[in-house]
DNA sequence: GTCTATATCATGATAGAC
DNA sequence: GTCTATCATGATATAGAC
């Protein structure tokens, strides 16, 4: 129990591997990636990666978990700010669109990569708790009357489906405009489509 | 000109081949697949594989480019068929759900596949003529009074945005019912959105 | 803990017979 | 056109010095 305080995180190594891998896992994808060029953009050696992590693979894997824990705990924030769904998803919606124009490359790995491919092992992104959480939220507009009655896989589908197809049309640069610009339009759209 | 009339296409082996692929990259991916896999999954051998296609990546984009060109023609189709904005939209969800229960593979390969990190040269899919076509409908919609007025990109992201997502939760194995089951509720939702 | 150098292995692609 | 057998490349992961 008198260990070092250092959990997994380890020291400034550690943060220079992850920020590195993230950007070019996102630039080139996973497989076109290899660990030296990882070593190279990180400016640590190969060894000092396979000290720190298992495999490639565990270097995507903390990556990813951290990411997830990250939105997880900007949704607990939201939850605790606002009381009703329509506030609390709104507000969910503009973090979205917030984080893709401040962190791009972390919003391209968690929504637009394909873990499968390379974290077998990891359930779907849209099984991960960020997204139990936002289920959450419609569940219980739903129970306090604010959202119409219907399965809520669909609504929040529904609700969150259009923002989402914006966010990966402005990663693959189709779009010109930052997101943050057509929160209103979207927002509209989208809860008129499920309110009660 | 006095050529055989094989097109690209040429003969059966052509199709095994096509097909096999299809079915390995879904499963395990692109680059979990190995071109011996392919072969032994067409049952054909590796030279034949070489012999119609320049290399792995090319077997993807003869794919992925005659996914494209399929979906385009059910498009035109639906177009042919259907007068309104919304009988046009709505026959579009309908065909989209229906296909990814009778074609699963096609479904996961076009809209789940990140085609760009083994096809950096082909546009992102939502530049594709496919989704170009769904954006004219519905512009098209907004021109007849149908829709209501806003940014085409934003209109066509909500209503088609909620059916997306809940395709990817079908494609993860998250959602146990065949998606028609949801259409009317889902469409009910997307049209009342961006509804004039 | 971090580095360099390297062993091991698997893949994409080819050669050449049939 | 199709096959089998093989090669060359380059990646992952490790060994061992510092």
């Amino acid at each position: 129990m008198a260990r070092t305080p250092a959990k997994v995180p380890s020291g400034e190594v550690y943060e220079r591997i992850v920020d590195a891998a993230l950007r070019l896992f996102t630039e080139r994808g996973y497989f076109n990636t290899t660990v030296p060029d990882v070593a190279r953009a990180a400016q640590v050696s190969v060894g000092s990666i396979y000290h720190h992590f298992k495999d490639k693979e565990d270097v995507a894997r903390a990556l990813y978990l951290d990411l997830i824990a990250r939105m997880q705990q900007a949704l607990t924030e939201i939850a605790g700010g606002h009381a009703s769904a329509h506030d609390r998803c709104r507000a969910v919606m503009a973090m979205l669109f917030e984080l893709t124009e401040s962190d791009r490359d972390a919003m391209d790995f968690m929504l637009y990569a394909k873990h499968r491919d390379f974290l077998p092992s990891e359930r779907p992104v849209c099984s991960s708790k960020p997204f139990e959480t936002m289920r959450k939220f419609v569940q219980e507009g739903m129970a306090r009357g604010e959202i119409r009655g219907m399965d809520v896989m669909v609504a929040t589908s529904c609700l969150f489906g259009g923002a989402i197809r914006l966010i990966t049309a402005r990663l693959d640069g189709v779009l010109a405009e930052p997101l943050p610009a057509k929160l209103d339009e979207v927002w509209a759209c989208a809860w008129r489509g499920i309110a009660a």
